[in-house]
DNA sequence: CGCATGGTTCGTTCCTCATCGAAGCATCCT
DNA sequence: AGGATGCTTCGATGAGGAACGAACCATGCG
């Protein structure tokens, strides 16, 4: 009998269904109300609303009320980390999807993950940030080359992190067996990307749609 | 309703607490046998047998058989890095250990985590290495400095990681607050430690306990 | 070969927990 | 005020799965 700190309870909460769905839709990074979790993780509203009840208990969920509004959203960056690596696990382990999922094009595309950019997109964004230099990997590894915070900061983005996160860090794309950008660095260049209008978000989607003229600037700023 | 990799199937193995001491306790790196994990779970053998199956199934667990004992680790870095982080937010979140646990006392000096070294010790290494410049840290991440390759070189450590894994991350410590060197840098310096016969693995434990002379050699290497 | 040890399989019991309908509370709109 | 929307609480139902004892295979030893 070990003790230490409770991580059956912890995984537990994850581990039904329904709860996993709604901490999966959370990764989009926008907080959602118990309605849209309840259609998200296919379940009737009071259900949703006890297992909302449950991760906020729980410390995985933090709840902004505004007005009738009752917005949930992740914990924070450490909550986000775990669903990733279980994500990971699970992709890796798993024979799953017998039909490797055309079930929304535009996801594979583009999609947000908590706070950076998904998909296709960021697989191949980071494959040319890594092979131009401007970061420096190693397998699961990441960080800025030498030539970073110049490249970065011509583009207008600071990559001196005072923040409580790593800069960069891969995070594994389930659809793509490949990783992409996640970290600070990775939040700061999707923050760009909508702030420039190159790409605007589906509604109640994580898909991520980039326009023509956006797609072009996006491709000669980062895959150049 | 959404796909993508089965988070919830994973979580759910986890979830349990008699899957989760046995997980813990193979995060001391060593393979276990089903009758070892039994009493580390605290439950019958029929029971943990089945659990074992379920773990195995799920792709969370390698087995090796020798002879008549079947040993049971956990299936790799990835499966290892989940666990991880599953601790982290557990460790974060619960108000838990409301006496904070003298349980074992060595335990929190140094102890076995999957691969590398934790407790004070480790919390201790690590802070030198920052302070030293040795390795560069921003939070969560942490980097080779310059000096990096030739310190480690000197004390018969590549650091040149061409593996599948991170030379060096931080690794949340539930003991204490702080984090502690995992990866394969971490994994390296533990290798060292028990290479030199600095410090010996206590039986049935993760603890790890230092010799008088092994102690002083531990702390002109790395606290110098 | 026979016995002991390490493990798994089977069958049963039991309890937790997810689920939903109905009813209740709160906030906003007109 | 009255009604509508968003969400939570209550209570009853039901299913999944964790637990163990007993019996069953496999390996090693004398």
């Amino acid at each position: 009998m070990r003790e230490g700190p409770d991580i059956a309870r912890i995984a537990s909460l994850v581990g039904d269904p329904a709860r996993a769905n709604m901490l999966s839709a959370l990764m989009g990074g926008t907080a959602l109300t118990a309605s849209e979790l309840a259609l998200e993780a296919g379940v009737s509203l009071p259900t949703a609303s006890s297992h909302l009840s449950k991760l906020m208990e729980g410390g995985l969920l933090t709840l902004a009320s505004q007005g009738r509004h009752r917005y949930y959203g992740l914990a924070g960056p450490q909550v986000a980390g775990m669903i990733e690596a279980i994500t990971g696990v699970a992709a890796a382990v798993g024979p799953q999807r017998v039909r490797p999922g055309p079930r929304d094009a535009a996801m594979r595309v583009a999609r947000v993950c908590y706070d950076h950019l998904a998909g296709e997109q960021a697989v191949a964004m980071l494959d040319r940030l890594v092979a131009r230099q401007v970061l420096l990997r190693n397998d699961e590894e990441i960080r800025l080359g030498p030539s970073a915070a110049s490249h970065f900061a011509a583009i207008g983005i600071d990559v001196e992190g005072k923040a409580r996160r790593p800069v960069c860090r891969a995070c594994l794309d389930w659809s793509v067996r490949r990783s992409h950008l996640a970290g600070t660095l990775g939040a700061a260049i999707l923050d760009k990307i909508l702030a420039e209008k190159w790409a605007r978000r589906e509604k109640d989607s994580r898909a991520v749609i980039f326009s023509p003229t956006g797609k072009q600037a996006f491709e000669k700023t980062f895959l150049a």
